[in-house]
DNA sequence: TCTGGGGTCCTAGGACCC
DNA sequence: TCTGGGGTCCTAGGACCC
């Protein structure tokens, strides 16, 4: 039977870093396991960066620090973020959905969408959890959708290790009722504003006026938001493997830098690491962003554009360092980071 | 519960040029 | 003469996602 669907598939392996370090130490399996910082939830300034279901029943989210977690949940097995062993494990399962006849488009470490295939999405989303199971030892969800938005927020309904359809056909039937933070790309203050106009549901969305949502979020993204409540949006999957635009390194302190010297020194090696790499990749650097973080959380960036892109460390290293002479230390740092920029190409 | 790290994209406003 | 309009580049900040 011929669909008149163009299909989509998303999919997102379970609860990923968690799955990960289960599959490498089994008797963990159907513990609490919560992954994040240096996996000492004694430490401040540390979050989780992915809660096992079991460790999510105890009301442990991806965000909270590893404190509270262990408030709420003191069994739990704490593990630190393990980041090249994640890596690994996502290259082995993109690996893996390559080999099925579908592009694969990369999203992220633990994601990606499946696109231009033909025949029935649904016997290749069983195939998919099959085959990733087999060759992985990971489960995930499969979201179906004639849009990329509508198989992503499909793959949410089908979690854990289900498998769930969105269509033009069910979108509103199954959405339209839920508040706008429910979409994929609106957050909490864009959901505000949009309360604040009235638009309170996905379902208003495309109800409301794109002039209208145009002149209150600007041209691009007002008439994208009418678009998201309707679940339309590409359709495109891209298997070329996505140009990074920027690369960055950051890091909180466990104590506040009080001595400017010890910002200096500290900024120094970020801003060394980070050149290394990627000249060692072969990308010349165009533009040059510092971030401070101060104890009251404020968080100011400075940034600036070189005369031209270089691959040239002590170049990268002494515009860093003009950055932060235009950033007040006295009161102390937070966190420090250092981004550099890439020419588009 | 005192709040990580690594990304992407959009908007606003000023500078500058014709 | 008291004030054009468009285009482009740049910076800073915000919002969002995993």
């Amino acid at each position: 039977m011929t669909s008149p669907y163009p299909w989509i598939l998303h999919v997102d392996l379970d609860q990923f870093l968690a799955a990960v370090e289960i599959r490498r130490r089994p008797e963990l399996r159907g513990r609490p396991v919560i992954v994040g910082g240096t996996g000492d939830p004694t430490q401040p300034r540390m979050v989780v960066a992915t809660a096992s279901y079991e460790a999510r029943r105890f009301g442990v989210r991806s965000g909270m620090p590893l404190r509270a977690a262990a408030r709420r949940c003191p069994d739990a097995v704490f593990l630190p973020s393990d980041r090249a062993v994640y890596q690994e494990a996502s290259d082995e399962v993109m690996a893996t959905l390559r080999r099925l006849p579908a592009r694969v488009e990369v999203w992220g470490w633990d994601e990606a969408f499946l696109g231009g295939f033909s025949g029935d999405p649904q016997a290749l989303a069983v195939e998919v959890q099959r085959t990733v199971l087999a060759e992985t030892g990971l489960t995930c969800a499969v979201g179906i959708g004639d849009t990329k938005l509508r198989a992503k927020m499909a793959t949410g309904f089908g979690k854990p290790g289900g498998i769930y359809r969105l269509t033009r056909d069910n979108w509103l039937t199954v959405l339209g009722d839920e508040r706008t933070d429910a979409l994929w790309g609106v957050g909490s203050k864009t959901a505000r504003r949009l309360a604040a106009v009235g638009i309170h549901t996905v379902a208003d969305l495309p109800r409301a006026d794109s002039a209208e949502l145009a002149e209150h979020f600007g041209p691009t993204t007002g008439p994208w938001l009418v678009q998201l409540g309707r679940g339309g949006g590409s359709t495109q999957v891209d298997a070329q493997p996505r140009i990074a635009r920027s690369r960055s390194r950051e890091t909180t302190f466990p104590e506040d830098l009080t001595d400017r010297t010890a910002v200096v020194d500290r900024l120094r090696e970020l801003a060394r690491e980070l050149a290394h790499e990627v000249v060692a990749e072969g990308r010349p650097v165009r533009r040059v962003a510092v971030k401070i973080r101060y104890p009251s959380f404020t968080t100011p960036t400075r940034i600036t554009t070189l005369p031209e892109a270089t691959s040239d460390v002590a170049v990268i290293e002494s515009a860093a360092l003009d950055l932060l002479a235009r950033f007040h230390l006295e009161r102390g740092v937070r966190l420090l980071g250092v981004r550099v920029e890439f020419d588009r190409s």
